[in-house]
DNA sequence: TATGAATGAGGGTTCATTCAT
DNA sequence: TATGAATGAACCCTCATTCAT
């Protein structure tokens, strides 16, 4: 007994938490950042203003959780795409395919997350960690590329930077303009310009 | 008497709104966007918490004018570079270098300005403006650059928008590490990866 | 214009914060300690729980105010028996009489002020003062009379602490019964006992 | 078997209720009368929060059993020190040679068991019981010694009030001045005081 | 127009108590 | 009986806004 009713309030508790995720995120979504009050997340969740402090030490710890949950996801098909053996160029589009796709699924959070003044209000586990890990990530990528030969000896940290800071944008003015481009698109745009340069060729 | 107390009115309130203007970039720099209370706004312009809803509507619309007010200077030379008679290649140049010049002299306010979150829940009038424009103006200058040969017939739009991307990365990046690049490095960092491209040359 | 003002203001300030005192005494008296709520003090006071915070930092703030402004007068009385050239058996007695006198008309809020759990709660200036200074100035008045010759040379600290424990006991079973013993009788009783002892005279 | 299963709930109840009781103790002495949650009273006794509500109505029936379970040596002692065919002066010295041993071993709880605001948040039961018993006692004491020619004509009642004021509050300083006063040391003092007075005699 | 005290809705958090399991 | 998650009222405090002076 004690071991099933072990597993099965373990199982209760992560559905609670997961209506509370889902509650958090659809308020996220509709009033915004400032709109998530533990009032709101309770109401919305379908529980007591106290419970939520059952599972969230603080509301800062429940944001954590919404970001961490939001987030993992992402993390984890990034590991992979970097494990992978596979030439810069073919890591370069996997990962943008996967961000492109990943956050047109995750539209109405992707604000919230990607904002770094609330990032950075987070706590220092999760803190400034979105960008830092994708310039990390980029910056890997671009060094095997350079070292491939497949791409210029460019300073790779920086190119890692701007070339994440164009995905963001591509990916914001989609939201703004609710847009919805095909990935393929955003994908092969983006390669073509930061492999290719503006400049035409000889 | 009517005309002339008229104009003095509007010298003293002007007067008034940029000591409220002051006030709040100090406090933006210092406490940060949930710092900026109405009552430490009052305080630190030296002025009676009542007395700020005689310049300002709500904060809402203190806000809109710290935002319009410190970003006017940007927009001005923007339009100024644009006017210019030179090449898509000076004038990106020249954007860029205003664009790193302005914000490293307005680190602090940086955040709040180009923080979307906030950018969003500002009045209609500005919202989203300072990226849309900052996209509007580079999509001309690389139809004038794909016009003139310069560059390669891209989706213009695209490349601007992935393009301002890169340099509000770029000078997040400095902001979060406290590092300060010299502009000119940035610049041309910047402006050799997009116009050259990653793949190297024949 | 600005002088008068000025002192008008203070005037109505401290006319609220004395209404927020007696708020907080009827409260105290009524509800106990555990009943003093901001809520309650704002109510009972009849202004906004806001504007409580208009007059006092934090709830401590505003205890720390009633304890003073309650113990004030006593304090002062003391200090001028202290100050005055009587005999210690004088001193004694008026000082004595003061205690019962005050306590008498303060009834209600007397065990708040006297309860050390309370008063460890406050804010250090006053914490554990009430006792503290009673304690020195029985001792001082001790000494006096050792040095007179009026009294045994008994060790005066521990003599002044059990006269102030015999003298709240005795003020507390007053409250508690519900009694009201004329402040000759308690007086007399005190001193005839503290000064002749238990023990019949030869 | 139902009046063995009885004996034997008894017997496990009383066991549950002493660990209870332990836990009520620890807290009180760490976390000070603030601290004692129910929450933290099960944890440290090891139970489930629920399972506090098995053994008492309510919190403040909790309260009154750890009040009662303290107190009760003290008030046996009590019992038996009037019981015995002692002098009153004798019966005064073991009186007082017992509250302050064992306010010495348990100087954590004291405080809270001592002080009014808190007894007076308690049961009727209680309420009031621990001053009054003491003074009852003492009056008789002080009635025998009158009684039998030992003590002056006193009035009894208040004698005993100011005597046990004056214990207390000798405690009460030992408590808060962290000072360990030998207990030998703090009885003669306290009952040459008493007994002697503070006129010399001739 | 300038003032700043008054306002009160709303914020996050705690905790004694209940109740389904 | 034992459990501990659920509850919700109550707590202290903040702050944009109003309004009498």
């Amino acid at each position: 007994m004690s071991q099933l009713s072990e597993r099965r309030k373990e199982v209760v508790a992560s559905l609670v938490k997961d209506a509370i995720y889902t509650a958090a995120v659809e308020i996220l979504t509709t009033h915004g950042v400032d709109g998530l009050t533990m009032d709101r997340v309770a109401e919305t969740a379908g529980v007591a203003k106290g419970s939520l402090y059952n599972y969230f030490d603080s509301k800062q710890d429940l944001i954590d959780f919404v970001y961490g949950k939001t987030i993992e996801p992402a993390k984890l098909i990034c590991r992979e795409v970097m494990a992978k053996r596979l030439s810069a160029r073919e890591k370069l589009e996997q990962m943008l395919r996967m961000w492109f796709e990943y956050f047109a699924t995750n539209r109405g959070i992707f604000q919230f997350l990607f904002n770094d003044s609330h990032t950075s209000a987070m706590a220092d586990v999760h803190k400034r960690n979105s960008h830092a890990e994708g310039i990390a990530d980029l910056t890997v990528i671009f060094e095997q590329g350079i070292a491939e030969g497949t791409f210029r000896p460019v300073d790779a940290a920086r190119a890692a930077e701007m070339f994440l800071g164009a995905v963001i944008m591509s990916i914001e003015q989609q939201l703004i303009s609710d847009e919805r481009r095909p990935t393929d698109e955003s994908v092969s745009t983006l390669i073509d310009l930061f492999v290719k340069g503006l400049e035409p060729r000889a």
